[in-house]
DNA sequence: ATTGTTGTCCATCATTGGGTGGAGACTGGG
DNA sequence: CCCAGTCTCCACCCAATGATGGACAACAAT
């Protein structure tokens, strides 16, 4: 061999649907001395049977998924492998995915802006079984950290807000009283740390509580 | 060569500021046959240097972009170099983003979860001289079509309101009185085809009138 | 100049929305 | 068992919001 005396490399799956930035990761973690990409994936269900088969030292993944989301994939992986190790990487998303992420067992979470220094080292940090979220993310978390946790039906309401319906129609299609409704939204609004709806909607969207794509689409 | 009879190769340029996913680019094309990757940039005004210094046949563009938008670097480009042929890539981005760039000459718009196939095929039926919208796309400009523009002051009144301003609020702003605040509101509402300013909020978020990044940090 | 259009502005009125207090149901610990 | 805590639910009151109608100025077109 060429190289003198390396390490066994450490073994990467990576783990995103887009055909690009997939390509793009691996494309720069080959070049890498002590890095080997071992397998990809391009949704959830893939990204558990590529782990399986491959056991790769380090996950690379991306939250939005099609099939599973990345949270549940990390779930489902920690709870037949503890040990496993994920990397989190997202272009930007809401708060709300980053906690889940950190909290089902991600050791690092990344933006996808970031430089190819701080993948590479990031990978080792974890790799070395330490975590490392950028300070970006550390100030969103840190907000985060102060807010209560809404009830389901605290969140049922706010799901309705966001998608634009009046106290009227919440109260309708939740089979309840309008003032009930407005019980809700009183307490969330509390709870948001907001003063009205429209600050509860956009703060909702911000964090990931629900998302823009989920507007297009009414719901069946 | 080992190519036997070749046409000189599509000259590309790829702008966009995500690392991973300008490394994915080059990588991508660099191997394919009739394409070549002649420069890189990472922000708008790069872009704009990168262009005059290698003025390729297709420039591949992020519309988000540090320094200059995406938008701002097309229409500038085009006034020197009319015949410039562009390629928007974005991961999604609102309604609003796609309409300009269009507008501005752009010829077609991909979405970053494209496969490989769909991005050169796209590629040379722009360097052509045709276009290409996919249908997700061309299905949200049509809606887009047969909405009203938005008049300076109903633009601002509408700013207010994703920021989660109250009337009061948006007319000690803006320096008019509550009830000429309700007035824009009301002809804003009806272009936006929406009852409520919450909803109003949501739509604006959603075509990209108003961005949700621009809600983290309050505006000077 | 005059007509038409469009954007900005304002006032009044009915409706909606948010604030407050409090009742019954359900949970987990002591 | 009983208590504290939490979730869900509801009613009443007043402020904020949205609907309507209309005044005034700027501008384009003939």
């Amino acid at each position: 061999m060429a190289i003198p005396e390396t390490k066994a490399p450490i073994r990467v799956l990576v783990v995103e649907d887009h055909h690009v930035v997939r390509q793009g990761l691996v494309a720069l973690l080959n070049v890498v001395e002590g890095v080997q990409v071992v397998g990809e994936a391009a949704d959830g269900v893939e990204a558990i049977a590529q782990f399986r088969k491959h056991l790769p030292n380090i996950t690379l993944i991306d939250l939005r998924l099609p099939r599973l989301t990345g949270v549940e994939v990390i779930q489902r992986i920690r709870m037949e492998t503890p040990q496993a190790r994920f990397i989190v990487l997202t272009t930007y998303d809401g708060d709300e995915d980053i906690f889940r992420a950190l909290q089902a067992g991600a050791r690092a979470y990344l933006l996808k802006g970031m430089t190819t220094e701080e993948l590479i080292a990031t990978i080792r940090t974890v790799h070395a079984g330490r975590s490392h979220i950028p300070p970006a993310i550390a100030e969103r978390l840190a907000e985060r950290m102060g807010t209560e946790e809404l009830t389901p039906r605290e969140f049922d309401v706010l799901e309705q807000i966001v998608h634009g319906k009046s106290n009227k129609e919440i109260a309708t299609e939740l089979e309840i009283s309008e003032a009930t409704v407005k019980t809700h939204i009183n307490s969330l609004l509390g709870k948001l740390c907001v003063t009205d709806r429209t600050q509860a909607a956009t703060a909702a969207l911000q964090r990931g509580i629900v998302t823009l794509e989920s507007l297009r689409k009414p719901k069946p």
